[in-house]
RNA sequence: GCCGGUGUGGCGGAAUUGGUAGACGCAGCGGAUUCAAAAUCCGCCGCUGGAAACAGUGUGUCGGUUCGAGUCCGACCACCGGCACCA
């Protein structure tokens, strides 16, 4: 072997073996356990970023440990290619979104080969390829066809100077972020999912997957299944009002109404006043994201109408509020100020009634001037409902308003329907052609694909595909849907797609089933609840249309942390901030290592620290994986990123971390390329005599076995693979100080060091690979089995314990392992320190915790 | 605003089921090697006091449970992710 390591033809000369021998190319066996690892897709926006290089490493890493297990392994890779930064690139650029796409895809491939991962690349494919959407086409026509889609009118973000629909990321602060005029919300017809129909079951089978329970927390949140009541305010002049509550235990306590600006009885009761009519419009400005929503200022005008309460008959006030959504339940609410925080916000600024209906568990009268008490309790001034507490007034109150036929318990749900259209051009297109007379009728089967124009001019003014009459009209007065799909929609199945990619006949066949579920599946945290909830939605129509047989898509699930990075930045004159890149600045540091300064290398003048952020364009933190990788190769890259922090943590880039972890890969060429050049011959781990070891010996064997069992533990088991390489660090420490040419020794130092390169081949495998070679060993290091724990080599005749008084540690004893517990405490009492701690005082209890410590309460 | 999470040395992090706080690495300091430097190797390294032994103190803040709390409970603070048209 050469002597100097040198990542560029090693990783070079791994990589054609791979790619020469097809070795990952996965085959079903239904002989052979299988194991389908994927990491979630990347957009093709350009190159590859270290987020991207974190996910598929930690994809690789569980696919390689998992192959070395014995299992058959699917590990593929593709494109969510439609989205709006390619018409983006477009509208700047002058470049079709379609030709911007494949050349990211081309650049983005290679680095990832040069990466080094274990793909499958037979089975790659883009989401804007008509061969793949054809089939959520043809799939959505069914879901027509099954009564699962259906269109209704929704709100949207709206620009009233570019005449265009806005998503909410291209609202910022209420405007519109080309023309920076106020956005407001405008009503418009979209086709809809009904994910609704799946809620329950979309609740109930969080169960049966191995998610982390914060994940399965925020979707069971999400769906929010709540039990209620949905009931009627009669009003003059006007239909019922409809409102649903879960606490009808605080009925009595309604002192006004609310409903939305959109709301029937809003619109009527502005006919005839100008002033809400005016106050109606205002409530269309701004942007329609929740969170916008929630944070903007509670406003309301009465309507002049008022409801009649349904148990007391009092006459309640009626008002709009901004807050109330038409699209949300029935779009009217009942206010309970005494107990609710918003309604009490609501009602102390419009100087309603507040009346408390509920006291606490002692019949104490909560105080509401200060604000809503809004745990359960007793109820108070409800007349015949006094003194019952919650689930005793829910039902007394809910019977009553049955039998007068003004409620019913419904079930309710956050959750709403998924709307999948979307007025853009680079998507799939939704298979619906329209009538001369309003007919609504999905495309048959041979329309099908319908295929997105590829010549496209892209401007900031709408959807191109509605600019296209050779797209958009279909003869005798028949017109195309221009609509496109949400890209969420190619994400929600591109999993099982890649089971059987190259079958141009039917969007999956029985492929699906072998590789299907997806046993670990890995993304952003920010991916939760949305993509995740709608591939699970996804999965189970595609069940119950007999395509797949399981019921969720992924059985586990790591979400991955954000790569995080020191921002520098200068303020401009304007009040702006000009941002550098980390490459570009010198950081000065006191005697401790503590960042003092920073300054542009360039012009040599200081620049300002900003903080450690998530890395992104915006703020110019980015570091370019390519230049790491060209410098210190992708073995060294693949390692700082798994051992600079745990996968789920956020991971902060660290320059001199990257230069450790090259140190160290060089340091294990070294120890493998020494011991070859020093034992070569006489070592031979076949010719251990595990009974006929001296102490170091089986001081550095049990270190191996030790090593192999955290190792095996930490990735296959906990996925913290930090851990996992801190402890073949520890390994290659006890090798390096261990110094024992006899033949013997040398066997046990040949078993540490092959071990260290078995357990890091899967995070190194290009090294790895090379070094199993220089080792002697004819075959791959990829298919050499997973190291086997010898637990024999782990025992211990001497144990060493930690001695407390009162809980402070005051000495450590060695005892034999089999000390019983008399000795152990005899051992620990006779110890000088713990003699000097007891002195004067009495012995209360001895705590003795088996082969770890020992505490002598005293006093 | 609502839902979910995080907080430990100069830094990234470890401590897996309530049992030795700081593994491993980075930075720093000291030494070896070298004409010199780089690279490499060896040693030290939470804070305070002490020559040392050792003692005190220490896991965002305040309080609690326990023989024992980074870990469990309560309140608070700061930051991060998501909020349905970013992907």
């Amino acid at each position: 072997m050469d002597a100097q390591y040198q990542p560029g033809t090693i990783e070079r000369d791994a990589q054609n073996y791979w790619e020469k021998n097809q070795c990952f190319k996965a085959v079903e066996d239904a002989n052979r356990e299988k194991f389908y690892c994927l990491s979630m897709f990347p957009y093709p926006s350009g190159k590859l970023h270290m987020g991207h290089v974190r996910n598929y490493t930690i994809g690789d890493v569980i696919s390689r440990y998992q192959r070395m297990q014995g299992k058959n392994v699917l590990q593929p890779m593709g494109w969510d290619a439609f989205g709006m930064p390619a018409e983006n690139a477009a509208i700047q650029n002058q470049v079709p979104p379609a030709q911007w796409t494949h050349q990211n895809i081309d650049y983005m491939r290679n680095q990832l080969k040069a990466l080094g991962f274990a793909y499958d690349w037979n089975r790659e494919f883009a989401t804007c390829d008509s061969d793949y959407y054809r089939w959520e086409q043809w799939f959505f026509t069914r879901l027509v066809e099954k009564g699962l889609v259906y269109k209704k009118m929704s709100t949207v973000n709206w620009d009233p100077i570019d005449q265009t629909v806005l998503a909410n990321e291209q609202v910022i602060d209420g405007c519109g972020w080309r023309s920076g005029a106020p956005v407001v919300r405008k009503e418009i017809p979209l086709w809809f999912l009904k994910i609704t129909d799946y809620a329950d079951e979309l609740l109930a089978d969080l169960d049966k997957v191995e998610w982390p329970e914060q994940v399965k927390t925020m979707q069971r949140n999400w769906i929010g299944k709540s039990r209620g009541v949905e009931l009627a305010f009669d009003i003059d002049d006007h239909e019922p009002l409809r409102v649903y509550t879960t606490r009808p235990d605080t009925l009595m306590g309604v002192t006004y109404l609310a409903v939305a600006a959109a709301h029937p009885l809003a619109k009527a009761a502005a006919e005839s006043n100008p002033d809400l009519a005016a106050f109606n419009k205002d409530c269309l400005n701004g942007g329609t994201s929740e969170a916008e929503l929630a944070r903007m200022e509670k406003r309301g005008m009465p309507t002049g109408r008022y409801a009649v309460h349904p148990l007391s008959g009092r006459r309640i006030p009626v008002f709009v509020a901004n807050f109330v959504l038409m699209e949300y339940g029935t779009g009217a609410v009942m206010a309970v100020p005494a107990h609710d925080q918003r309604d009490w916000e609501f009602a102390t600024k419009y100087d309603l009634p507040i009346e408390a209906v509920i006291a606490d568990a002692q019949g104490q009268v909560p105080d509401v001037t200060q604000g809503a008490y809004d745990e359960h309790g007793i109820l108070i001034n409800s007349g015949e409902f006094n003194g019952l507490e919650f689930q005793a007034a829910f039902n007394a109150i809910t019977d009553k308003l049955v039998d007068q036929g003004h409620g019913e318990i419904k079930t309710n749900y956050r959750l709403r329907d998924w709307g999948v259209a979307r007025q853009r051009y680079w998507g799939a297109p939704i298979p619906v052609k329209y009538g001369p007379e309003g007919q609504t009728v999905p495309l048959s089967d041979d329309e099908l694909p319908v295929s997105l124009p590829l010549e496209v001019t892209v401007d900031a003014s709408g959807s191109p595909l509605k600019k296209m009459p050779e797209f958009s009209e279909l003869g005798d007065g028949w017109l195309r849907e221009t609509d496109t799909f949400d890209t969420f929609m190619e994400s929600s199945w591109y999993y099982a797609r890649f089971c059987c990619a190259d079958n141009h006949e039917a969007m999956l066949d029985e492929r699906a089933n072998y590789w299907l579920p997806v046993d670990l599946y890995i993304g952003g945290i920010e991916h939760a609840i949305l993509h995740l909830l709608y591939a699970r939605f996804f999965h189970k129509l595609m069940r119950d249309f007999g395509l797949v047989d399981s019921d969720e898509p992924f059985q586990r699930l790591l979400t991955q942390g954000m790569v995080i990075a020191e921002t520098y930045s200068r303020l401009l004159a304007n009040g702006s901030k000009e941002w550098f890149n980390p490459a570009d600045v010198e950081v000065t540091r006191d005697d401790k290592g503590r960042p003092l300064s920073a300054m542009l290398i360039s012009d040599g003048k200081p620049v300002d620290m900003g903080g450690i952020e998530k890395m992104s364009k915006s703020k110019n933190n980015g570091v370019d994986p390519q230049s790491m990788i060209d410098r210190f190769g992708a073995d060294t890259v693949r390692l700082f990123m798994m051992f600079a922090a745990p996968p789920e943590q956020s991971l902060e880039w660290s320059d001199s971390g990257v230069e450790g972890a090259h140190r160290f890969v060089k340091r294990l060429w070294k120890l493998v390329n020494d011991h070859l050049t020093a034992q070569s011959g006489h070592a031979d781990i076949r010719s251990i005599n595990t009974q006929d070891l001296n102490a170091a010996q089986r001081e550095l064997r049990r270190k191996t076995h030790e090593t192999i069992k955290k190792a095996s533990d930490d990735i296959g088991r906990r996925t913290t693979f930090n851990t996992a390489i801190a402890a073949v660090m520890e390994l290659t420490n006890a090798y390096s100080r261990f110094d024992d040419t006899s033949p013997t020794g040398s066997a046990v130092a040949r078993e540490a060091i092959e071990t260290c390169v078995l357990l890091l081949a899967p995070i190194i495998p290009h090294a790895c690979h090379a070094l199993w070679q220089a080792l002697g060993h004819d075959t791959p290091v990829i298919d050499a089995t997973w190291p086997v724990l010898d637990e024999s080599a782990l025992t211990r005749d001497v144990v060493e314990l930690v001695i407390q008084v009162n809980g402070k540690l005051r000495a450590r004893i060695e005892v034999n392992a089999d000390a019983d517990r008399d000795a152990i405490e005899a051992t620990a009492m006779a110890s000088e320190n713990v003699l000097r701690h007891v002195e004067g005082k009495t012995v209360r209890k001895v705590i003795v915790v088996p082969g770890k410590l020992v505490n002598i309460v005293a006093n």
